[in-house]
DNA sequence: TGTTTGTTCTA
DNA sequence: AGAACAAAC
């Protein structure tokens, strides 16, 4: 009669989760548990939005395993070694199971428990499923990693072959009454409630997941190439909170794509370029993994002594708040605000308008991102702001600076987006709806809507001056 | 997956 | 006057 413990990590889900098949299928019963050992994915722990989704998360993947006759256990500590010793000598446990994770601090808290739990007789069974492909073959032919996406996606195009999900266990068999704190003990839900925006907006869990991949595979994708960077239309498949907190695994939404292509149901065009997205993450995680310093600092250490100013709280209060006075920005910063989400163009737009026209540092920006994003991702969030900065691998050229007037009237040319978030604009005449300065003087809106923060022109003068420069700085080296 | 500016062509 | 395009940042 043997017993494993199945480490529940970014994998909240019960289909397609190799640790948890592999468990199970080795051992007689096993305990699943989850860790919250938030000390030790410092200075990058879960933010808020994200602590939210991971509290109901938890609920869901709780009450699946329940329904399948197990249970899930949660343990609140300093490290996830000694939590998994004691808990492997609590039940007799002989082996730990969990998915490989590339986050550095979650690289480095499974080496750690790896050597505790060897000390202890038990092992640590670690799976791959983060990532489509382990990120051990994503390397080029010297066996140095990619720093630049095209090259990445024609080698994971010829490396990479659909292969179908594991479907969910049936049963759970688990030993006797193994003590368990609540969920609800860990504090993760907001103390006073500011969360009204992100209940009315999302449905945590795995089933909730596999509904929205259904959605979009079968309504969405085909439109996906024309109106994914619309952010009025819900064009994109809203997937990414599940995929960060492992409900869904990448491989089945590579799959369910696939089979879609192989039914005829979508087009190869509408197929590859959202399957680009997600070979897009497969990259980030890449470059987190071979480059784990990125989260901090930038990849290209020109711009080691960037001079980001450090005396503008007030332009980066206003970015927050929504309130900088160019609408496409606001409209983003407060959708971002009130459902812990902002569509990917709109997060380049307002990034771009950090980095370069209030030349305020990407990690700011980043840090702001991952406490208010549900589907804050260390190595997403770190590229995106990275290569917003014109900093980081295969990043922005330092002269692309988006115009926010110009973005909004491309993308959202009927002002639908910022008329659901910036409620002042709501009556602004179509002609002033992404540059209010010329309808300010009519009373045709709202005129509590803020003045524009700072010249856009002279601000993208200043911008251009300020990164040419970096081009005479020490040649970037990469260690 | 940029924006601006200047030039040339067309109406 | 305005579209289409190229060049520079």
């Amino acid at each position: 009669m043997t017993t494993a413990i199945v480490w529940f990590r970014n994998d909240l889900r019960l289909h397609d989760n190799p640790s948890l098949r592999a468990a199970l299928s080795e051992h007689d019963t096993v305990v699943p548990v989850y860790l919250w050992t938030p000390a030790e994915e410092q200075p990058w722990a879960p933010g808020a939005a994200s602590r939210w989704w991971l509290h109901h998360s938890l609920e869901q993947l709780g009450a699946e395993l329940e329904r399948r006759g197990g249970k899930l256990h949660i343990r609140h500590g300093q490290s996830a070694a000694a939590l998994l010793v004691d808990l492997c000598a609590e039940t007799g446990a002989s082996a730990v199971y969990a998915q490989r994770c590339y986050e550095p601090m979650l690289a480095k808290q499974e080496q750690s428990a790896a050597a505790k739990l060897n000390g202890v007789g038990a092992r640590l069974q670690l799976a791959e499923g983060q990532t489509l492909l382990p990120l051990r073959a994503s390397t080029k032919a010297d066996g140095s990693p990619f720093r630049v996406f095209t090259p990445f996606w024609r080698n994971f195009m010829k490396e990479y072959i659909p292969s179908p999900p594991l479907p969910a266990p049936i049963r759970i068999t688990m030993p006797q009454r193994v003590s368990t704190n609540y969920i609800a003990d860990l504090g993760l839900l907001p103390r006073i409630a500011w969360d009204g925006g992100l209940r009315e907006t999302w449905q945590p869990g795995a089933s909730s997941a596999l509904r929205a991949l259904d959605r979009f595979a079968t309504e969405r994708i085909e439109r996906y190439g024309k109106v994914r960077d619309l952010p009025a239309v819900v064009g994109t498949s809203r997937l990414s909170p599940h995929l960060r907190f492992g409900e869904i695994s990448p491989r089945q939404i590579a799959w369910r794509l696939w089979q879609g292509l192989q039914a005829k149901d979508i087009s190869a065009g509408a197929h590859e370029t959202y399957f680009r997205q997600l070979v897009w993450r497969e990259f980030a995680f890449s470059v987190l993994h071979h480059f784990p310093q990125t989260t901090d600092r930038p990849f290209n250490s020109r711009f080691n002594d960037f001079p980001w100013p450090m005396d503008r709280d007030d332009w980066f209060t206003s970015w927050r708040r929504g309130r900088t006075g160019f609408p496409i920005v606001d409209a983003g910063m407060r959708e971002l605000w009130h459902t812990g989400w902002m569509h990917n163009r709109v997060r380049m737009i307002v990034a771009s308008f950090l980095t370069k026209h209030c030349g305020i540092s990407w990690l700011a920006g980043a840090r702001w991102f991952w406490d208010t994003l549900v589907d804050a991702d260390l190595a997403n969030n770190s590229m995106g702001w990275q290569w917003s900065a014109g900093c980081g691998v295969d990043a922005a050229p330092y002269f692309r600076i988006f115009n926010p007037l110009r973005q909004g009237e491309r993308f959202d040319p009927k002002g639908e987006y910022i008329r659901r978030w910036v409620p002042e604009l709501r009556d602004a005449p179509i002609q002033a709806i992404h540059d209010p300065q010329r309808g300010r003087s009519k009373g045709l809106f709202d005129a509590t809507y803020p003045e524009p923060i700072l010249d856009l022109d002279e601000r993208r003068q200043h911008a251009l001056a300020v990164y040419r420069e970096t081009r005479h700085h020490p040649a970037p080296r990469h260690v």
